[in-house]
DNA sequence: AAACCATCCAACCGCCAACAG
DNA sequence: CCTGTTGGCGGTTGGATGGTT
C-alpha cells in the first residue's frame, strides 16, 4: 500500500505558523473542537495540511500549555521517567501537565541529556555534592534556566547532604530534595502503576464534547480514580483543570503518592 | 563588524496502530 | 479478512538566535 503524503502538493503552505493562521485555527476549535484534523483545515480556511494543524494546536496553541523553562521538578520527573519509559515522550509528558511530548523530546535532546553525560562521568567532581550541581542564583525560584549547569541526577545517598547545605536550607528547598529521594527510591513502584493503566481509561472527546472545557484531551478522567499525573492534587484533578499552583499540589501529591506506594500496592484507589 | 560556531526549538517526516467500511 | 484513512508517536531537520573568535 502507497501511502499518500500528508500534505497535497499543491497550495499549502509550510513552515512557520503566523499569527493570523494561528488565530483562525484557535477560534475555529474553540467555536467547532477538531474532529477530524484531515478536514478541519478547509473547513477553517487555512491552507494547512490537518497534520500541521494538528501539531499546532497541540504543540502550541492548546489553552493548557505551560510556557516557560522546566523547573526542577519537572527535569527530575523527565530523567526518573526516562529512566524507566525510555523515549516514550507522549507517557512522559502524561506526567508533566502543561508539557507537550515534543517539548520535553527538545529538552531532553537539548539540556538533560548533556546534564547527564556530564553527571556520569566517573572522574567528576560533580559527584561530591549536588550542592555544588545545582546553582541557584535566585533561592525563591526553583526553575531552572537553560544556562544553568545544574544537574538532576541526584545519587540517593547524596540528597540528605545537600538537603542541609545553605544552599537548600528553606523549608522549601527541602522539601524538594525530600521529594527527589522519594521518586529515586520509589521509582520502581512508579513503574509498575504505568502499565496497568488501560487506554480506556482515558478519554479524547473532552473537547469535542465540550469546547469550553478547560481539560485537555489527553487527560480527561472517564472515572473517578486518580493514577496518573503525578503533578497534580487529587482535589484538583477531580474538580477541573487547574495548574495554577500544581507546583505545591504536586509535591503532596508525589508525597501521598509514595508513601501509599509503601502502605499498599493498590495505588489506584484514594 | 564580520564570520563562524553552537544551541535551541518549532515544525516536518515517516512509520505504525487503530478503526471503519 | 482486506484496504484505506486517520491520529499519534518518535526521530530528525533547519531557521533563528546568541556567543565566540
Amino acid at each position: 500500500m502507497v501511502r499518500a503524503p500528508c500534505c497535497e502538493k499543491m497550495g499549502l503552505k509550510k513552515g512557520p505558523w503566523t499569527p493570523e493562521e494561528d488565530q483562525v485555527l484557535v477560534s475555529y476549535i474553540q467555536k467547532h473542537g477538531h474532529g477530524n484534523w484531515r478536514a478541519l483545515p478547509k473547513q477553517a480556511g487555512l491552507l494547512r495540511c490537518g497534520k500541521s494543524c494538528r501539531l499546532r494546536w497541540i504543540n502550541y496553541l492548546r489553552p493548557d500549555i505551560k510556557r516557560g523553562n522546566f523547573t526542577r521538578e519537572e527535569e527530575e520527573t523527565i530523567i526518573n521517567l526516562h529512566e524507566k519509559l525510555g523515549n516514550r515522550w507522549s507517557a512522559i509528558a502524561a506526567m508533566l501537565p502543561g508539557r507537550t511530548d515534543n517539548e520535553i523530546k527538545n529538552v531532553w535532546h537539548t539540556h538533560l541529556k548533556k546534564k547527564l553525560l556530564k553527571t556520569n562521568q566517573p572522574d567528576s567532581d560533580t559527584k561530591k555534592c549536588s550542592k555544588q550541581r545545582i546553582k541557584s542564583s535566585d533561592s525563591n525560584s526553583s526553575t531552572i534556566t537553560q544556562s544553568e549547569p545544574a544537574s538532576i541526577n541526584f545519587p540517593e545517598n547524596e540528597t540528605s547532604a545537600c538537603t542541609s547545605s545553605s544552599d537548600f536550607s528553606s523549608v522549601e528547598q527541602s522539601k524538594n530534595m525530600d521529594m527527589m529521594t522519594i521518586k529515586s527510591e520509589h521509582i520502581e513502584s512508579l513503574e509498575t502503576i504505568v502499565p496497568e493503566i488501560e487506554e480506556s481509561f482515558w478519554s479524547e472527546a473532552a473537547m469535542d464534547d465540550s469546547p469550553s472545557s478547560t481539560m485537555p484531551p489527553s487527560l480527561t478522567l472517564k472515572n473517578e480514580l486518580i493514577v496518573q499525573n503525578p503533578i497534580q492534587s487529587v482535589e484538583t484533578f477531580q474538580q477541573g483543570y487547574d495548574f495554577s499552583n500544581f507546583l505545591d499540589d504536586g509535591m503532596d501529591f508525589w508525597y501521598d503518592l509514595f508513601i501509599k506506594t509503601e502502605e499498599s500496592t493498590e495505588l489506584r484507589e484514594f
